[in-house]
DNA sequence: ATCTCATTTCGGCGGGTACCGAACGGTCGC
DNA sequence: GCGACCGTTCGGTACCCGCCGAAATGAGAT
């Protein structure tokens, strides 16, 4: 009805820890089935289904079928979006257990890994700090691509110009690292990078998490194109 | 205990609708008290209480008490954002009403008002297009206000540089804006330029509640600041 | 001191919902 | 076709939480 209501509907959704652990876990980008989101967060697979009809109800999640296997994903970058702030807002309140935590985050998942659909971790943070040392982006006053961030994607690391004009997204946005506590490349500029670091493997995954690892070819391009010498 | 609850118990906050309704009530930025947020919502003031407890507990409001009176406040700017992305989040899956919506939202609300700190409406919008095309902000490559931009705040607009430095809140940055679905500008330069209209009387709140009317002074300043022709 | 008024605490009621297990319905592989 | 597997539907239970009114608290005002 009103906008409160509206308001409280939607956070609602979040509001049960199951499907706030759906969401966080679904924040890889990946597509998950029905199933092993009820083993992730340890419920009943009947129990499962119901909180992914409410969540696919309240437009978070999109649903694939194929076979008997209910694949979901989040409904878009702007989801991820949300659940990046959300969760930012949790990190100060927590930040005195920083020793505590830090053990308990994996090591690898530190050092690099994939958020949503862009880099995070120590290398997304060291990536943003080499393109904003060399004039490629512009944080001082916000966060944005400069003209040179521009010519530098399309021409030395090779994206198609087309693929960065895309909608209401915007190019380049910035989104805190949960782990550094600093900014690191999101936007449509962040998810075509993180692509390109893939196509041509300069990270791969390390296992089936969310966590990536810099290969030799990897630390070789980014001396070559940002100057960087050498991450972790 | 994990992040999921962590995540879930910050959204429980929101996810009442009297609790959601305060929230907005004081996305104004001004300061409410317990009593008046029972009366705008809708409940007994003991029922009020309560949630104010959550909230603040949760770390999204702030009291001052002031004799027999308890003010009530968003945390910060970061939590203002953070309501500001989730209501965003509610409008194109309302834009279908737009009509019905455009008339229930009064015009004088539409035209002007503040987004808690900073200035919103057609006039936010406007504003906020005028420094684009001056050059003084950069929206192609995501938000940011450009050295131009910096320079015209610090000089013909007359802000303390001191005051544009400021923690870790970014010094421009884009808001969504709910009636006019456009970004207008938001962050520490925003929160300052708004000031500056209230103290020159550029703008005067309309009433008691957030809708502002731009002045004779403020459309002189806006033609000769920004070769604003003439809004609404 | 006494009155007034904003706010708070407490007990209790009622509704919403997360959860599970069991039964059911598709889909795939043999 | 038959078993194995994934997902869904359907009771039923237990619990949490928002709400109110009445009584209590505390800070001005007279």
């Amino acid at each position: 009805m009103n906008s409160a209501s509206d308001l409280a509907a939607l956070a609602a959704l979040l509001a049960d820890e199951t499907r706030a652990a759906m969401c966080l876990a679904l924040l890889d980008g990946r597509a998950w089935t029905a199933g092993e989101l009820a083993i992730q967060t340890g419920v009943a697979r009947s129990t499962a289904t119901e909180h992914l009809h409410r969540l696919i109800d309240g437009g978070l999640l999109v649903e694939r079928r194929q076979g008997r296997h209910r694949y979901v994903q989040l409904a878009g970058p702007s989801v991820a979006n949300l659940l990046e702030d959300l969760s930012a807002r949790l990190e100060p309140r927590q930040a005195p257990a920083r020793g505590l935590r830090a053990a308990a985050v994996s090591a690898a998942l530190r050092r690099g890994r994939t958020c949503y659909d862009h880099l995070a971790g120590r290398l997304g943070v060291a990536v943003t700090d080499a393109m904003t040392g060399a004039g490629l982006l512009d944080q001082t006053g916000g966060f944005a691509l400069t003209a040179a961030g521009l010519a530098w994607l399309t021409g030395p690391v090779g994206l198609d110009p087309d693929v960065l004009r895309f909608g209401k997204r915007p190019l380049a946005r910035g989104c805190l690292d949960w782990t550094e506590r600093r900014q690191h490349l999101a936007g449509v500029a962040g998810a075509r990078l993180c692509e390109k670091f893939f196509d041509n493997s300069w990270v791969v995954r390390i296992g089936s998490g969310r966590a990536v690892r810099l290969t030799l070819n990897g630390k070789a391009a980014l001396r070559d194109l940002l100057g960087v010498p050498d991450i972790d």
